[in-house]
DNA sequence: AAATTAGGGTCAGGAAAACTAAGCCATGCC
DNA sequence: GGCATGGCTTAGTTTTCCTGACCCTAATTT
């Protein structure tokens, strides 16, 4: 019963975030990644808390690691907290600048489909400020400020637009491609990121040859490159509608493959009726299926 | 509608909880007192928030500040999420170390008070460790790392002791106090904090002297001095009561005043059946009224 | 009117926290 | 065996945070 010395210091909060991340996520990759540092910082993060309670969080192990029974009794409490703290937040935001809002999206997206609408809703609704925001990944709309997420994705969110993906190339290109086997004999564009595309389409089309051509990490990039007549691109119908209605580009052959996810919207809150982000969902979702 | 340059980043979290407490307690300086930092620290935090939002939060006045409606509107979500954020941080100190329990109180009380009370403790209750902080005011429970909370005050909370105030000194000082007109010849030991109580006293006694003597920051000390002779004090109940048993010192008048307020105890949570809290509040309750 | 008090704002400087980068280690999978 | 994954460590740097000293204003006191 010694009067302990260090007179008792609250935690420190952004510890406690990154254990609460850590916790959610269950790695402090994953959580160093959702708060945007490296894993070390992660790794100091829980440590100290570790040391300041005196008792271990984690349990580590040789690939990642586990709560321990303290940890994982402690974890739902502080991510219900840091949830409400988010959602104060974004309250704040939303009145503070009730005109703007924030788009997450991904690169590609932003670039060859959000961009291309934006004349329109600016006409619609001039008031509204739409800050767009490119991520390779979709945030996690509890915590991160932003007021729409807009990714590709299977089921959730509101669907805005379908997708498909096939060959599309610039016209003077297009006279050497009669037949998917063609393919062969031209360069082969494609995206890093969607690797796959070529081998759904090649399978869909029954086509065994084995595409080459240089590889980007930016779709847009790619889908440039195209344009300028550099190669043979695995077009998604969502992102080159704009070049193909405008001849830029064109599909030599008819083979579309459907893809299971479309691009989808999600918001962050309910939105007020009225308000706007209601009005930039209602004006995206415009055309859509 | 231009795409915003700055990438949205989240609020800093010191910031928020600079004005959360700002906003809960109407000032910076009372906000800076709780917080345990300057109130420029405060103005800065308060200051950046403005910035990264692009709105006022306060209203600036030549005396304090206001929350404008923005802020009034934001302040109360945060409030709630801080404390859901105590609360968590709470639980997982607990689970941490069950035994141990932190107690803020007066100096004077943890000196006078505490101290003497602890050996029975420990021998009630040899697992337990207390950890005692003293701080000059009570800490807000449901935000600072206390179990417990000991101070004098007129309700809430449980009371452990009543409490008067009477005018002692050490025995061989007693002989020069026949009658409290007596007072005029001799030093009169006072504290800073509790000024009034020689006023109190003499008001009831009906004594019109003015005593004259040295003013101690710390009760305890004070204490101290009156047991070497230096003087006669006003003593409280509570915290003299020890002396007074061993003879050390000795009250030369019959009166005694009566406060409104007694040492009282709180508990910033519910306290489980048998925990290690209970228990200390349980043998500190011992011999209460 | 002058002085005092109470509450904020500002600025420079310094301490502490937070973060990164690079390398290490262990495990599990191909 | 070689590689990938996930975490740890250390050193060094950047950023944040805070203090301390000062100024400002309005209300209150003298």
């Amino acid at each position: 019963m010694p009067v302990a010395p260090p007179p008792p210091k609250s935690l420190p909060l952004t510890a406690l975030r990154a254990f609460e991340a850590a916790a959610r996520l269950g790695g402090f990759t994953a959580a160093a990644a959702e708060l945007g540092v490296t894993p070390g910082a992660v790794t100091a993060h829980v440590k100290a808390l570790e040391e300041g309670l005196g008792a271990a969080l984690f349990e580590r192990q040789s690939k990642g690691v586990r709560l321990t029974a303290l940890g994982a009794a402690a974890a739902g409490g502080f991510t219900e907290a840091f949830d409400a703290l988010a959602r104060a937040e974004a309250v704040l935001r939303a009145r503070a600048a009730p005109q703007v809002v924030h788009v997450a999206t991904l690169p590609a997206i932003a670039q060859l489909w959000l961009s291309p609408r934006l004349p329109a809703l600016r006409a619609a609704a001039p008031e509204i400020s739409v800050s767009i925001t490119a991520l390779e990944a979709p945030p996690n709309l509890k915590r991160a400020p932003y007021d729409l997420s807009l990714f590709p994705a299977a089921t959730g969110g509101r669907l805005v637009a379908v997708d498909a993906v096939f060959p599309v190339c610039a016209p003077a290109l297009a006279d050497r491609l009669r037949r998917p086997e063609d393919l062969a004999a031209v360069p082969c564009l494609s995206d890093a990121a969607w690797a796959g595309d070529w081998d759904l389409w090649l399978a869909a089309a029954g086509v065994a040859v084995r595409p080459r051509g240089p590889v980007f990490s930016l779709y847009a990039l790619a889908v440039e490159e195209a344009v300028n007549g550099a190669g043979v691109l695995m077009g998604h119908a969502a992102l080159v509608a704009d070049h193909l209605a405008r001849g830029r580009l064109i599909a030599p052959f008819p083979q579309r493959v459907a893809l299971p996810q479309g691009l989808r919207l999600w918001s962050a809150r309910p939105m007020p009726r009225g308000s706007a982000v209601a009005r930039v969902v209602e004006e995206l979702s415009r055309g859509a299926p």
